[in-house]
DNA sequence: TAGTGGTCTAGACCACCCT
DNA sequence: GGGTGGTCTAGACCACTAC
């Protein structure tokens, strides 16, 4: 059970102006309509207008020149790539224009370590559920995901569970719970005989390591994860803008 | 010559809010005046308030909670370390809690390279100027970073050059550019024999590398970066939220 | 029910770019 | 001078939470 909320008007500008900048209505490097003009078109006010290209500025989609005009970064495809953050990883492999496939390889309860109990602030021993998954990029393993949640989080039958859904759809389907924020760790490591199998790449190759928490509205951590990364197929890019 | 603008009211709001939230005035897990209290206060609108409390939430600073009130994260300091960018290695390097310094390692005029010349988008064998620096935390060296420029960016005479600015500084000061966003590829690389002097790390230690493009308002391309990061002694954090 | 944050509007004034 | 984006205001109405 999912809760639907209506559209705000700032969603729906988002998504309107959005599928015009992806689809080339306003091509790369072409101008966009003034503010004043799309606010008449879609009949909302300037200012919410306003919302949704500062959002867009900020991910470097579009530039916006005072006294000139509201410009489609000329590299748009570069910059899209970026969608959906690091965190979840199928949008993250369709960014790459590749097909995401999930294999679920373990989904079981088990006590928690030291760490995660410390870390998820649980008591000593408390049931956590532990979720190992690999993404698929068109077939080709691409990233190793370990996920670590208290058991009580749970709503549902553990049975019922299944590991094909991305992280905030499966927390709010089997938890009820939203995922609002989460900070991750970048690292690197280099592939171990012990890791061999996981995602078909030699002992000695480096892969990037990400290390998250994932906390709800209240600030309440809900997942431990850990995984890694073949950064030779996906890129992990940034994107960030200075000054507002 | 850096251009000065005068403080908008919301850059002060900023400020004094972040100073308050960073000196405990309000404290880790505490509740903030609510947005009505602090416009009165402070002699502005509800919607200037508004637009710093978006920042500091999208920051993971503070939560927001409807019908309650605004409470700052309990966790700010891990939050915080995320200040500034990782493309703004001094003040990564400041919010890790060490005391930054920088060795310019070289500084020279050269002939671009083919790949140079094609991702800063210049003539063939046009003239760039090659940076190399190395970034200490508390005279441990951490980051090796190389950056190349058109040399026609310069504005002074080269032998005027330093390189111990922080990057967008550099470019304000000796180009009269700015930056205004950055691409960041995230990669990993094994140390090699032949990479040894830079970052004091034995051969085969795992490092994260970053390929920056940053360019400026009008979306040229301003500089190449990229960066050999020891993460044992830095964390590379990123923050993020979802929704809005 | 009172107070909080969430959304949205209409409009003022400014700085800037173009011609 | 006319149009564009940048900044800021005052206020309406809604959704939600705590009491």
């Amino acid at each position: 059970m999912v809760i639907q909320r209506p559209k705000t008007i700032v969603e729906q500008v988002t998504e309107v102006l959005r599928l015009r900048i992806h689809e080339r209505t306003y091509p790369p490097g072409g101008r966009l309509p003034s503010e004043k003009e799309l606010a008449q078109e879609l009949g909302v006010s300037r200012t919410t207008v306003r919302t949704v290209l500062a959002k867009f500025a900020t991910e470097g989609l579009i530039f916006r020149k005072q006294g000139d005009g509201t410009y489609v970064n000329e590299y748009v495809d570069e910059v899209e790539t970026h969608y959906g953050g690091i965190w979840d990883f199928s949008r993250l492999i369709e960014a790459n224009g590749y097909r995401p496939s999930i294999k679920t390889v373990s989904l079981t309860s088990r006590a928690a370590t030291p760490e995660e109990e410390r870390k998820l602030r649980i008591s000593a021993e408390s049931p956590v559920i532990a979720m190992v998954r690999v993404f698929y990029a068109n077939q080709r393993p691409v990233i190793y995901a370990s996920n670590v949640f208290p058991d009580t989080l749970i709503k549902v039958n553990v049975a019922q569970l299944v590991g094909n859904l991305p992280l905030h759809q499966f927390m709010q389907t089997y938890c009820h719970e939203q995922i609002t924020y989460v900070v991750s760790d970048i690292e690197a490591i280099i592939v171990q005989e012990t890791q061999l199998q996981t995602l078909n790449a030699p002992v000695g190759t480096p892969l990037l390591k990400l290390r998250d928490m994932f906390y709800n509205k209240e600030n309440i951590p809900l997942i431990l994860g850990m995984s890694h990364y073949d950064f030779t197929v996906l890129r992990l890019r940034r994107v960030q803008t200075w000054g507002q």
